[in-house]
DNA sequence: TATCCGACGCATGGTTTATT
DNA sequence: AATAAACCATGCGTCGGATA
């Protein structure tokens, strides 16, 4: 990719400010593969191709008044979309039927028609890209669109260059963004929208999602030239170094950081400002250095000193983005406000690769301050994937009309009576609750607090701790300090992050061989059913290359648990 | 005083039933 | 058969009265 020269062209600068965001890594990772989603479940099938193959009376054409494949127009929108959208021309259509002209492309969004996603800037594009998982095409194939040619108002020139990365030096905001080019827009970013069948994209929300830089094999793509000469990381850069530091925001007791120990990490500070979650933490991971402050002092001064770790997990509160939360509470507006710290927390550590965990709630019920969370993370330079997860898919107890999964009886029927926090935390039903079947029922949601699905199969007694313990796939022995309620217990429990949502990822050399999750009583096993994303973090050669090696590049995994449902 | 526990909250999405 | 209405269970929740 030729080097980026700095002629006064576009002026990219935005209406808001461009925080200053200077990267120097030495190692960096890219989760993401340029054809991200290549599987489909052969039963469901989509019956009608998008974007299929063109048959009669449909016919192709070189050009039609002034316009031809390669070319990109100002679009008179109509539907969902906005007026200016601009259209990438792959492919122009005559019905020879009825002479009806049809151009099939790709639709690229004005910066500030993207909900917030992105800094506003006038002159910025972003491709804009849905897609289903059950249609086996790339995504820019299937992603395409067909517009009537009516919908044209004019040519229009797009530069498609590469995004600055968190390796680039992005300047301040008195600095205008320039461009190589003398295009009227430029096109930089790619938000791909997965669904979960083609159908439901117009009427459901998406399941996962990608903001990211576009490669440069996509920018070859659009601009028509062959990819130059690529810089190919060798094999071993491309891994994150033989150990991996990893820091854990809004610790709470420490499931997420038990997850990442799992899969080889070496957990090395954390901080959360919950004095009993604090302690809890430290006493299963004493090796970490704990604090117990507010995330916006841990992000300004009163956190260490600024150093990059390896992987940096945030999971932010989760009250004011949960559909359980129908009433206005007391934090809601700290808890709020806890969401955006994330580019605080960005800017000062720079960690290579960023994961952060939410209810479902966020995407699904609160899309603006979601939008805002990406554009958090990707205006640090960080590219952005998401996805909505369910969780029985990763081994966590929960609803499945099908076995194997991991059922209630599954979880909890290995725990000793000796097991701390155990026999001697039950208090029996004074009227026994209805009792169900444990091998075939999975577990409610394991809530902090309140709600009344908290009972055990035979339904004389609620869980102990050690069962929602091993409910949440923590070990049952999980330690917790002296004189801790049952309730305190079962709150920082409930908060957890199943920490067997890490069993498919491996991190650095020294994970190889500690991927397998530990279940209770010292068993060793894999979920039922492994994720079929699961997220490798060795990319092989191939990959590699077909990444097109962009240096720098660092990656996001912002995983959105959908979880509990009964 | 602190903890516990049942009632309550309601948009959402999936399923079933009613109507066109 | 297609569409609309009715129904129903859900959630890293919140509240306030009862109980220890």
């Amino acid at each position: 990719m030729a080097p980026i020269k700095m002629p006064e062209v576009i002026d990219l600068t935005s209406e808001t400010t461009q925080s200053d965001a200077v990267r120097l890594l030495s190692h960096w990772i890219d989760l993401t593969v340029p054809e991200y989603r290549a599987w489909a479940p052969p039963e469901c099938a989509p019956v009608t191709l998008r974007n299929g193959p063109i048959f009669p009376p449909w016919i192709t054409l070189d050009k039609y008044a002034g316009l031809s494949p390669g070319t990109c127009v100002e679009l008179h929108s109509t539907g969902p979309h906005r007026n200016g959208d601009i259209f990438y021309i792959v492919h122009i259509l005559q019905n020879t039927a009825d002479q009806l002209i049809v151009l099939r492309g790709h639709r690229l969004v004005r910066a500030r028609h993207m909900g917030g996603m992105l800094q506003p800037r006038r002159k910025e594009l972003c491709l804009f890209v849905n897609a289903g998982l059950d249609d086996t095409r790339p995504f820019l194939t299937q992603g395409m669109e067909d517009v009537p040619a009516a919908e044209v108002i004019m040519p229009r020139t797009v530069a498609f260059v590469p995004a600055p990365s968190s390796g680039w030096q992005l300047g301040n905001a008195t600095q205008p963004i320039l461009v190589d080019s003398d295009a009227e827009f430029s096109c930089r970013y790619v938000l791909v929208s997965w669904h979960k069948s083609t159908a439901a994209r117009t009427t459901k929300r998406a399941y996962e999602g990608e903001l990211r830089g576009l490669y440069a094999s996509e920018i070859a793509f659009f601009t028509g030239e062959p990819v130059g000469p690529q810089r190919v990381c060798p094999m071993s850069a491309r891994r994150l170094p033989g150990e991996v530091t990893y820091w854990d925001g809004f610790c709470g007791l420490g499931g997420a950081a038990q997850g990442a120990k799992m899969a080889g990490a070496r957990v090395e500070c954390a901080f959360d400002i919950d004095e009993k979650a604090c302690t809890t933490f430290k006493l299963n991971h004493p090796e970490a250095e704990v604090y117990r402050i507010d995330a916006h002092h841990f992000a300004q001064d009163d956190g260490p000193a600024s150093c990059s770790p390896d992987l940096f997990h945030l999971s932010c509160p989760c009250q004011p983005w949960s559909p359980a939360h129908t009433r206005v509470g007391k934090n809601d507006e700290a808890n709020e406000a806890a969401l955006f710290v994330t580019s605080a927390i960005l800017s000062k550590y720079k960690p290579k690769i960023h994961m952060q965990e939410q209810t479902f709630g966020l995407p699904g019920w609160h899309p603006t301050q979601f939008s805002a969370l990406l554009n958090m993370i990707s205006g640090e330079g960080y590219k952005v994937r998401w996805k909505v997860a369910d969780l029985k898919d990763y081994g966590v107890p929960q609803k499945a009309h099908l076995l194997p999964y991991r059922t209630i009886h599954d979880a909890v029927s290995r725990i000793p009576d000796t097991a701390p926090n155990h026999r001697s935390r039950i208090t029996w039903f004074p009227r026994p609750r209805e009792p169900y079947n444990a091998t075939r029922t999975m577990a409610s949601c394991v809530l902090a607090s309140g709600g009344c699905r908290d009972h055990t199969p035979d339904g004389r007694r609620r869980f102990t701790p050690a069962e929602n313990l091993a409910l949440q796939t923590l070990p049952w022995d999980y330690k917790f300090p002296a004189r801790l309620t049952t309730g305190t217990m079962k709150k920082l429990i409930g908060n957890a992050v199943p920490p067997v949502v890490w069993s498919t990822v491996r991190v650095g050399d020294g994970g190889a061989d500690k991927g397998d999750v530990v279940m209770d009583e010292g068993e060793r096993r894999t979920p039922a059913t492994p994720p079929k994303d699961a997220v490798d973090l060795t990319l092989d050669e191939e990959e590699d290359r077909a990444l097109g090696g962009d240096e720098g590049e660092v990656e996001v995994e912002v995983i959105d648990i959908m979880d509990m449902d009964d």
